[in-house]
DNA sequence: CATAAAATGAGGTACGCACCTCAGAAATCC
DNA sequence: GGATTTCTGAGGTGCGTACCTCATTTTATG
């Protein structure tokens, strides 16, 4: 009834506490034979290794590294703060994060990165990047070093990393498009979409998302050509104002990534915010006040707590071997109005 | 630069291991001016117990009950499912969790449930049930029993409860509000309320907030006297039947507790569904169906894998006497639209 | 000041596990 | 069948904590 320890696993395959450790820990010297017996004693005794007690004996700790943007991100900020109330908390819980600032724009940054991360000082990353090809051999080479993988919020998929921590694209750019076309209301006009660069995966997946959703059910509704901004402020806000004024029939603006500050600086200089139906990506202290003032319709997010917490939970389960607890690291997609705005 | 032990702080302390064990668990026998210098000792050197190894030494088990209302609502069917989900994943941390089954409408079925739990079985009890002065008092026979209560879902402020595991109703209310008014759009028209008692803190509360926001920002719309279907299903299906074909330009349906069944059935049955804004509280298979169909149009929910998570870490929290984590055990308001339901 | 009472120290055992050593048993090889 | 190699058992130690006992010191009490 109680909990099974190694003991009963002993007892029941018939062999002696030593055995039992070897096969538990694949350490050598154990016929296949004895391997069998003391896996089906586990198996039929239904044992689960108590971590804890285990990490108690080994006096390891988890050693982790984030691997994340650098720069003036509000979003990424957001999550350094995160990550820090979690580590705060996790202290006790034998958990050490390091954060590694990278160059994100700069692949080679990040691979120099990824490759100063030695299986001898880590357990697990957290990596947080686009994804290019040499992106992807680099964790592919981290994978072989022995050290588990998590991507974060934008997915390495063929990488090779161990799990994905982050929300569907495709359903998040589907929430836009639906929020959009609700509230805009059934009166036929423009909606105009802004991103980064339409070359991440993200923004192809929400614009695709978006597209669908626009196209199925709020025909009545004109998509104008993607504004990219590449990373450059000024560019963005001047595209951005010359659009919103030369489309006197505009009804929304859909953004689908970084970049909020002169996308809401143009529409507020444009005079036109109010009409507007606002909806951005990521709640941040930016977009948090755009809610407040009325300048922001609706904002769709991933709760960064969660993001750095279910991060952390499935490189320890990674690292301790045990399955992950699938439905607590789904990450949802969040709508957050003026009103459901988090204390 | 380690992890403080008992050790260390014995040693800080210029006392021995027994009387820093006495000070920590809070044993007699120990002057109060030592006492002061032990716990000295713990701040200056940052000690954080280690639970785990405590509990391993303990070889105690958290004893929760989970009191939760009787019957067939499919919100606390789902509760009871995450319940479930949680207690797999948790049995290797030691926690036994046991549900008792109330009839919530009936005061004196909680009470007896909450007297029956006795400090020598139990640990600590999370409750959801109304608020009445009865069950009151017994949660604070609980308290004084040495138990740790949290509320779930509904809170008993002044019941002396250890907190409050769920969402803020006044909130949950304006944020309908919010949607409702977007939603709807800018046609002048009516829009009926419908729950299962207004005497319930809750629905008052999300009554008060809905209203709220509609006569701040919506007062284009009308608010129709709200339905009580008072537990009667088919009392609902025929009063609502009767409101959706009286008023032809009703233009939505905000649904403030349990009875959806009723309410989706009737508004189906008036042919009005798919012209209406239905909003609805809890996401439940029939709810998330609804969304599907486009017959409901919004879910304000809590997450319920939430809900039982945060109520457990916070009662061992309180087992433990240890600070919980406030930013993580704070229960959003979720909306929920067809786009972004969970997969 | 003697004595009882209270406070403290020293030390042990246990929890479930990892990791180590060494001796002895069993299997394999020539 | 003896030598060698491969397995296995018995036992110990330590991780950080709880909880127990028994002696000893300190403090309060009459």
């Amino acid at each position: 009834m109680a909990k099974p320890t190694v003991h009963d696993i002993a007892r029941e395959a018939g062999v002696s506490l030593a055995t039992v450790d070897r096969v538990l820990n694949g350490r050598p010297g154990v016929r296949a034979n004895t391997i069998e017996r003391v896996n089906d004693a586990v198996r039929s005794l239904g044992y689960v290794r108590d971590t804890y007690a285990a990490n108690l004996a080994r006096k390891t700790q988890y050693r982790f590294a984030f691997v994340l943007p650098d720069g003036d991100s509000q979003f990424v900020d957001t999550l350094k703060l995160a990550l820090k109330e979690a580590m705060a908390a996790q202290l006790a819980d034998r958990v050490f994060v390091k954060v590694v600032p990278v160059q994100v724009q700069d692949p080679h940054s990040v691979v120099r990165a990824l490759n100063s991360l030695s299986a001898e000082h880590y357990d697990g990353v957290a990596i947080m990047a686009p994804e290019t090809p040499q992106v992807r051999d680099a964790v592919a080479r981290l994978k072989e070093a022995g050290l588990s993988v998590v991507a974060l919020v934008s997915d390495l998929p063929t990488s090779g990393r161990d799990h994905f921590v982050g929300i569907n694209n495709l359903s998040a750019g589907r929430t836009a498009g639906d929020l959009m076309g609700r509230f805009v209301g059934a009166i036929p006009g423009k909606v105009l979409i802004v991103t980064n660069s339409m070359l991440s995966r993200d923004s192809i997946e929400r614009r695709l998302g978006f597209d669908e959703v626009m196209s199925e059910r709020f025909d009545h509704l004109t998509i104008l050509p993607t504004i990219e901004s590449r990373g450059d402020p000024a560019r963005m806000e001047a595209i951005l104002l010359k659009a919103a004024l030369a489309h006197p029939d505009l009804r929304g603006v859909y953004s689908m990534g970084p970049g909020n500050r002169p996308l809401i600086g143009a529409l507020r200089r444009s005079g036109r915010i109010a009409e507007l139906t606002v909806i951005v990506h990521e709640l941040t202290p930016l977009t948090h006040q755009g809610l407040i003032d009325y300048e922001v319709d609706a904002v769709i997010t991933q709760n960064v707590g969660h993001l750095v917490r279910s991060a952390m939970r499935v490189l320890r389960a990674k690292c301790d071997g045990v399955a992950i607890y699938e439905a607590q690291e789904r990450i949802r997609i969040d709508i957050v109005l003026k009103e459901n705005l988090p204390t």
